[in-house]
DNA sequence: GAGTGGTCTAGACCACGTC
DNA sequence: ACGTGGTCTAGACCACTCA
C-alpha cells in the first residue's frame, strides 16, 4: 500500500541526512543500530544501505561498516591539439607529463599481444573482422596504484617488422614512429560512452560498487578525405571517480 | 569457507550463459526455476540476479520476469568546429539537426528559472558563489520520450533585458543572440564526468537501474586569453545507454 | 487464477578488523 | 572477545501481468 517500499525511504532519508552533514567524520551507524532507529530488520536496512552502495554514494568495508568516500579526480586532457602543443617536451608519452603536471607520480607496466581486435573496434577502423593487430596493454598507475587500463590497435599490415610490434616502451612514442614511418594521424575521431565496469576492470583497477567507468576511444587516420586509411584506435578504461575528461575547443568561425 | 559466494557464481554463470547467447529470446528463466536449477533459496537467486540488473546487464520487469535489454545509442556530436560548420542551417539549435540526422524525430520542453548555480558551476566560471543567472531548463525528447535534460546558466550581469531571459524557445538559438549583443564564444571548455543517475534524473528520464549518466559541461569564454569573461554554462545529463559523445578533431601540427 | 517479481521478517552462521 | 558487514534460509504477503 505504501507509495514507496519502507527500504526504498530509509534509503532517501539516509541520502538527505548524508547531504547535509550529518554524518561528518564519514562512518554511518551500523546496519543493527539502524535497524533500532528505523524499527525494520536487519535485512530491509540492508536494501536500504545496498541501493546507496550501488549508486556509489557510500562504500561498506567489512567489519569496520558504512563510510561516505571522497576523491578528487584527476584531469584527462583529450584536445588534440593542446596535446600537439606540448609535445616537443613530451616523455614517453603526454600522459605521462599531464599526471605529472597535476602533482601525482605515473608509471605504467606494457605487455604486448598479437591477434585480432573486438568488432566494434574493427568497424570504427572500418577494417576486416579478423585483421591482425599487435595489441599494446597498458595498465597505467598513479601514485602507484592502478589508475587506468588503456589498450592501443595498431594493424599488422602497417607495422610488422616496425618497433610498434615489439614488447617494449618506445622513445619516442609509438605516435611519433608511425608518423616518421608514414602514417601521420591528422584527423582524429574520438568517442566516448560509460558503463558498470566488467569483473576485470573491477578487481584490476581495484573499483568500488556504483562507480561507472569512462571508455574513451580514439581512431587516428592518415588523412581528411575518404582515401584516408586508419592508423590506430586506443581504448582507455577511466574510472569515473578517478577521472574527468576535458576537451579545449576553439570554435573556428 | 567458499572462494566466491554463492550469489556471486550464480551471477557469473548466468552472465556467462548471457554472452554465449543462451537466452536468446531475451527472457531469463523466473527466479524459482533458477532457484530449483541452481539448488539455492530464492532470495540467494534474487542476490545474483540483482548484481546483473545493478550492472546494468538485465533488466526486471514487474509481473513477467527478466529480460536482456538491447538499444541502440544515438550520437552526441560534440566538437564546436562541426557544429559551426553547420550552424547555416540549423533552425532552434544544432541539437535538433542532429537527432533528425539520425532518423528521430527531436522536441524539447524548456522552463527558465532565475537564481544562482551550483556551486561547481561558479567555480568553473570564476564568478562569484551568489552570482545571479537565468537557469533555462531544456528536457529533451526523441520520438517523444525523455532522453536527455539540458540545462544552461547565463549571467543576469551580461543578459539582464534580453530575450535570453525570457522562458520562450528563441529564434535564432541564445549563442546566436549572444554574440550579437557582443559575447562570441571564440573558445569552449568541455568537461564530462559520469556517475550513477540522481533519483530525480531517473524517474524524470525514465531510466533503468545499472545505467550510468555522462554529465557533458560547456563554458563559453569571450577570448583566449586572461581578459576573456565566461558568457554561458551548459549542463546535459546523458544516459550512457542512450548517448555516445562523439568528438572530430584535427591535429594542427 | 496462476505465475511473476517486490518486499519484509527472523534467525542463523561466517569472515573480517579492532581492542 | 566483540562488533562489523556478508551470506543464506524459509516462509509470508503483496502488486502486477497475462490468459
Amino acid at each position: 500500500m505504501p507509495l514507496q517500499a519502507r527500504y526504498e525511504q530509509i534509503a532517501a532519508d539516509l541520502r538527505a541526512r548524508i547531504s547535509a552533514g550529518e554524518f561528518a567524520d564519514g562512518k554511518l551507524p551500523s546496519e543493527r543500530e539502524l535497524g533500532e532507529h528505523y524499527g525494520a530488520s536487519r535485512n530491509t536496512i540492508r536494501g536500504a544501505l545496498g541501493q546507496l552502495v550501488n549508486l556509489g554514494i557510500i562504500r561498506s568495508v567489512k567489519g569496520l561498516g558504512y563510510e561516505v568516500p571522497s576523491r578528487t579526480p584527476l584531469i584527462y586532457y583529450a584536445t588534440a591539439s593542446e596535446k600537439a602543443k606540448r609535445r616537443s617536451n613530451a616523455e614517453l608519452d603526454i600522459w605521462f607529463t599531464d599526471v605529472r603536471e597535476q602533482g601525482r607520480v605515473p608509471s605504467q607496466r606494457l605487455t604486448v599481444r598479437h591477434g585480432s581486435a573486438p568488432a566494434d573496434i574493427t568497424t570504427l577502423l572500418n577494417l576486416d573482422p579478423d585483421a591482425e593487430f599487435a595489441i599494446r596493454d597498458r595498465l597505467r598507475y598513479v601514485d602507484d596504484e592502478p589508475w587506468a587500463i588503456s589498450t592501443a590497435y595498431w594493424p599488422k599490415v602497417l607495422f610488422a617488422g616496425t618497433p610498434i610490434m615489439e614488447e617494449r616502451d618506445l622513445h619516442p612514442g609509438p605516435n611519433r614512429i608511425a608518423a616518421d614511418l608514414g602514417y601521420p594521424q591528422p584527423r582524429l575521431h574520438d568517442r566516448i560512452t560509460a558503463r558498470m565496469p566488467t569483473a576485470d576492470e573491477s578487481r584490476i583497477l581495484g573499483m568500488d560498487p556504483g562507480i561507472p567507468v569512462h571508455v574513451h576511444t580514439r581512431i587516428g587516420w592518415t588523412g581528411l578525405d575518404d582515401t584516408a586509411i586508419p592508423v590506430r584506435a586506443t581504448v582507455n578504461i577511466l574510472p569515473a571517480d578517478r577521472w574527468i575528461i576535458v576537451y579545449e575547443e576553439r570554435a573556428d568561425d
